[in-house]
DNA sequence: ACTCCACAGGAAAATTGGGGTA
DNA sequence: TACCCCAATTTTCCTGTGGAGT
């Protein structure tokens, strides 16, 4: 491994460290990007008609998160943007957070409109005056749109797809004179087969696929990041290899690698260590995994808080699978506690499949014959950091260290369905995990 | 073969609450 | 102020179901 050290000191290495710290993190766009020749070739191609008065395709962007495709596209946007001057207007939106027609067509409108005291307010306008309102505002100016739409898939998840073809239909392109283009960014390579035919014909009218990273070249990205970064020999090969060889075991992110590497960074420089060995990014895989449980936790709305809660409760007295009924039943309990209206179980029910999907219980439904069917579930790990991060709420504060009663077995669920559940859970699990 | 448990989970109605206009 | 429009959340109502017990 070579290390070579340029620093007389050690107040020097940590500054300089410091200093450049912030090509690491994840707001920052590159100006170079290792092995995306080939899909920036093919955005340039299909959006440099722009600057040809022509209309650029739609295009969908296909990859697994940290495979660049955000980035990407930031880059190649600003870029032309700055080749117009900007005459194309580039409209980012996260379809996470901005999922219904109405929230995305107004996001789009006030994006165009410069002047501050003719912005729509975000909620109260009829859908059919905020189309009105942006075919005007484009009519009047000879801009030309570009709607990214990040992880667009969560559109159609929500609704089917009805809220992608009120947008396609609202910036219908003949109605504005071919100014508009659209860029769909997803996760699943899957997404174009679950959309409508009349939308995917629109929408899926060119697409760029985003490859995983291998291991080789998550270490050049990282190479290529810590160029510039002035405490570079600070940091061991083998640690950089080691973040590469992490990330590209979770599905070639390589927004993972450099996390990881941040935080090795971070941690060496709190720590006046004076150089960044694997020892680090070990570390800083743990710090980091605990990080995203605590921020996953604490982000919960309160009813889901609680019924994590009772999950994590209920789960401490049985030591075994529980299932929904119990869940429930404490939860309500709790909730009688706080003087607080409880939820109905159907809505439980949904909030259970919520904790499932973001990975702190994992669940399975399985038939006990007449004893019912149901849905079992676990916390599959860190349970006492889980009860902390709940309990951190203020409102459920008063449950600190509070235990429930010690419950007595319902419903017919014998030794053997226990272990057979508990395989079951396991399994899942690994499966998981592996 | 039939029953029946304890739910899952779809569909649609109802409620909540911001924001509009008259 | 009264009343309308909107999206989002939650409730109500409902049908469906795997498999042990009979």
């Amino acid at each position: 491994m070579s290390t070579y050290n340029p620093f007389e000191n050690m107040e020097q290495k940590v500054e300089a460290a410091f200093e450049g710290l912030n090509v690491l993190s994840s707001s920052y766009v590159p100006e170079y990007f290792p092995h995306r020749e080939q899909q920036i070739e093919s955005m340039v191609k299909a959006l440099g008609v722009i600057l040809k008065n022509n209309r650029a395709s739609n295009l969908i962007l296909y990859g697994k998160s940290g495979t660049g495709k955000t980035s990407v596209t930031k880059y190649i946007t600003n870029m032309l943007r700055e080749a117009t001057s900007n005459k194309v207007r580039v409209i980012y939106i996260n379809c996470q957070v901005y999922d219904s027609p109405y929230s995305i067509m107004v996001t789009i409108v006030n994006s165009i409109t410069d002047d501050v005291n003719s912005q729509i307010p975000s909620l109260g306008w009829p859908l059919d005056k905020i189309y009105q309102e942006f075919l005007n505002r484009m009519n009047g100016s000879n801009k030309y749109v570009l709607v990214v739409l990040d992880e667009i898939d969560k559109l159609v998840e929500k609704n089917g797809g009805d809220s992608l073809y009120v947008i396609l239909k609202a910036v219908d392109e003949e109605l504005i004179g071919s100014r508009i283009s659209i860029i769909g960014i997803t996760n699943y390579t899957s997404f174009a087969e679950k959309l409508d035919a009349r939308v995917r014909s629109r929408l899926n009218q060119e697409s760029i696929i985003f490859q995983p990273y291998d291991a080789t070249q998550l270490r050049d990205i990282l190479a290529e990041r810590l160029k510039s970064l002035n405490g570079k020999g600070v940091i061991e090969d083998s640690a950089i290899n080691l973040c590469a060889a992490i990330a590209a075991r979770e599905h070639g992110d390589a927004r993972k690698a450099i996390d990881l590497m941040r935080i090795s960074i971070e941690m060496a420089i709190r720590e006046h260590s004076d150089k960044v060995t694997e020892r680090e990014v070990y570390r800083a895989r743990n710090k980091f995994e605990l990080d995203v449980l605590h921020e996953s936790v604490r982000s919960l709305p309160l009813h889901t808080k609680i019924v994590l809660l009772s999950v994590v409760l209920t789960q401490r007295v049985a030591n075994r699978p529980i299932y929904t009924g119990e869940v429930y039943e404490n939860y309500r309990r709790i909730c009688e506690e706080l003087s607080m209206q409880a939820l109905t179980s159907r809505r439980v029910s949904d909030l259970l499949a919520d904790l499932d999907d973001i990975g702190l219980i994992v669940s399975l439904n399985k038939s006990l014959g007449r004893a019912g069917r149901s849905r079992f579930l676990r916390v599959p790990d860190h349970l006492d950091l889980i009860e902390e991060y709940v309990l951190e709420d203020e409102q459920l504060s008063t449950f600190k260290g509070v235990k429930l009663s010690k419950q007595q077995r319902l419903r017919g669920i014998t030794e053997d369905d226990e272990r057979d559940l508990r395989d079951l859970l396991n399994a899942r699990i690994d499966r998981h995990q592996g």
